[in-house]
DNA sequence: CTGAAAGCGCTAACAT
DNA sequence: ATGTTAGCGCTTTCAG
């Protein structure tokens, strides 16, 4: 039926083991093996059997993918770290398996406890995770994009969401910017204490209050209607408002929409900081002066962290991704008036 | 270490096989035993080997779902997708491995050889996928999102477009409207032949012919720009325009924006139909009156369809889920005057 | 540098 | 209704 490895074997002249080792470079063969080795493979198409495979040197070359769904995250950019991590894992000859985060502990032990996957990588991790107790007793490694409150004993990995909120100020204080707004994620992200919010917030205030500034901050749903509703109250709350960070890339366009709606020019009467993936902040009417979301490199380096844990290297424990600011058409100078 | 079956057998008393058949239920066990392992497994805490499961049995309950990457898909959409197959493939006990596209025939040929899959959906098929050939030769089933030009031998789902097409059109008809346009999908998604764009352009143009309509056909890029742009050319190149069908999520935002900027009001001055995910229609400042594209049915059915095949049973090979109409606020019958 | 053979943990005949 | 046992196809000692 579907040829096995005795069967390449035999075509060969050589043992099994011969060509398992040809297969996985675990002990020298001499080229001429080798290459009819090689040969036979190509000509019969083989394909070693997964489960066998895994059975026999217990390593199933899977990884464990959790995503999120929930209300809040934005798609483009959950999307986007997925494709980078297969497509890195398959770089290190590696599958991966998708989890959603609905299955919760139960589906993280059920693949990791059958053998199913070899690692696991949890994206939107939240401060006080539920699975971090189980993250670190599972005989399985494991990284973590975002970071909880005790990351002590895990791997984690994210952009830096602090540095983002705070470059942002920064960028606006230079400009000569006084007053200025955090337009948030929606409400709930808070609430549930996802942490890379949180951080933002966190870098915002922190730069606005060194620079001396006035801020102010606004969670919105992720709608066009919630766009125009915190543009407007933000402008009448805050008259001598000039410069905003938004962090929503879902509200984006009804932003700018919105604000020019009020009269508002941007950048002459506002300046407009995001943090949101590149594409999006290039595509909008006015390219905005943005931090970018770096999904694909988050997805790389995550797996990479994952494949030296599997090598028994040895990992630092938190990684931040350095937030960059690239100036665009959204931001100038305060106009002295 | 681990524990395996041999210890659960030990452990309540029986012999392997009467743990393996206990799980499995392929052969009466009597109430007693099935109580004694069911006790033994939860207290040892055991969990089955994947990989030897997989090699004794040849079924590695995995499905690989094959996702696409390109540009003019809409990601929440194929995200909403990949988390309803996911969850109903859970719902068989099943997992699901993530291919990308990217990874081609190769990638499919891999995960179904090496028997690390049972079967596999594909997304986001072509009316001339070179992926059919292969599909069609492998000893495993498959169900093809979308409808390639020959689809015989195949399995293929999908909402029925062209009627969706239609429906909008009639509905626009039924309202009093005789000049309509259809706003689509990008430029690349009709070059790349992506059968579900054709077939809403299909029904548009057969529904207006049908009812003697005007009709003209615009593709859109999915960037607010574009959407601008579109509506302007649209109204200036057909003044007497009442009515739109927009095939295309990423714009329905700014291109309500764009309408009122050109001094329409929606519906009065005109009505608008979208192909769309419900979410999207309803959350917009105009709730729109839409076909629904039904992710989760989607998911749902083509998994329903694969554990049919799975089992030995017959299925057709073409699905097509209805398109319902939903009338919102976005359309109303033509000003007479 | 290469072979022989012992499992890996489970399922599914074949028994009874 | 349950037990015994022979593989499933591969990796990896152990031998040479």
């Amino acid at each position: 039926m579907t040829v096995k490895i005795t069967d390449v074997a035999r075509h060969a002249g050589v043992s099994p083991s011969t060509v398992s080792y040809a297969l996985s470079g675990k002990r020298p063969i001499s080229a001429e093996t080798r290459a009819r080795v090689a040969a036979s493979i190509r000509e019969l198409g083989y394909r070693p059997h997964a489960g066998a495979r895994a059975l026999a040197s217990s390593k199933s070359n899977v990884l464990a993918m959790v995503v999120p769904l929930r209300a809040g995250i934005h798609v483009p950019v959950v999307m986007g770290f997925a494709v980078s991590v297969v497509t890195s894992a398959r770089a290190h000859d590696h599958d991966v398996l998708l989890v959603t985060q609905e299955e919760g502990e139960e589906g993280l032990r059920r693949v990791a406890d059958s053998a199913l996957v070899d690692a696991l990588i949890v994206m939107d991790v939240q401060l006080d995770d539920p699975r971090l107790p189980l993250l670190r007793t599972l005989d399985r490694p494991s990284v973590l994009i975002g970071f909880p409150s005790a990351a002590d004993g895990l791997t984690c990995i994210d952009l830096d969401f602090r540095a983002a909120g705070e470059v942002c100020v920064d960028h606006l204080a230079g400009l000569g910017h006084r007053v200025v707004g955090l337009i948030g994620s929606p409400p709930e992200v808070y609430v549930r204490q996802t942490s890379f919010a949180q951080r933002v917030l966190q870098g915002f205030t922190a730069a606005a209050t060194r620079h001396g500034m006035t801020s102010t901050v606004h969670p919105c749903e992720a709608t066009p209607a919630a766009a125009r509703e915190v543009a407007e109250r933000l402008l009448r709350e805050h008259p001598a408002l000039t410069g905003v960070v938004v962090h929503n890339e879902a509200v984006l366009d009804p932003l700018l929409d919105a604000f020019e709606h009020l009269g508002l020019r941007i950048p002459a009467d506002l300046s407009i900081t995001a943090l949101c993936p590149d594409d999006l902040a290039t595509s909008l009417r006015v390219p905005l002066t943005s931090v970018a979301i770096p999904s694909a490199e988050l997805g790389e380096q995550a797996v990479n962290l994952l494949m030296r844990k599997l090598d028994g290297a040895p990992v630092p424990e938190a990684t931040l991704l350095p937030a960059h600011l690239t100036p665009r058409a959204s931001t100038t100078h305060r106009l002295t008036g």
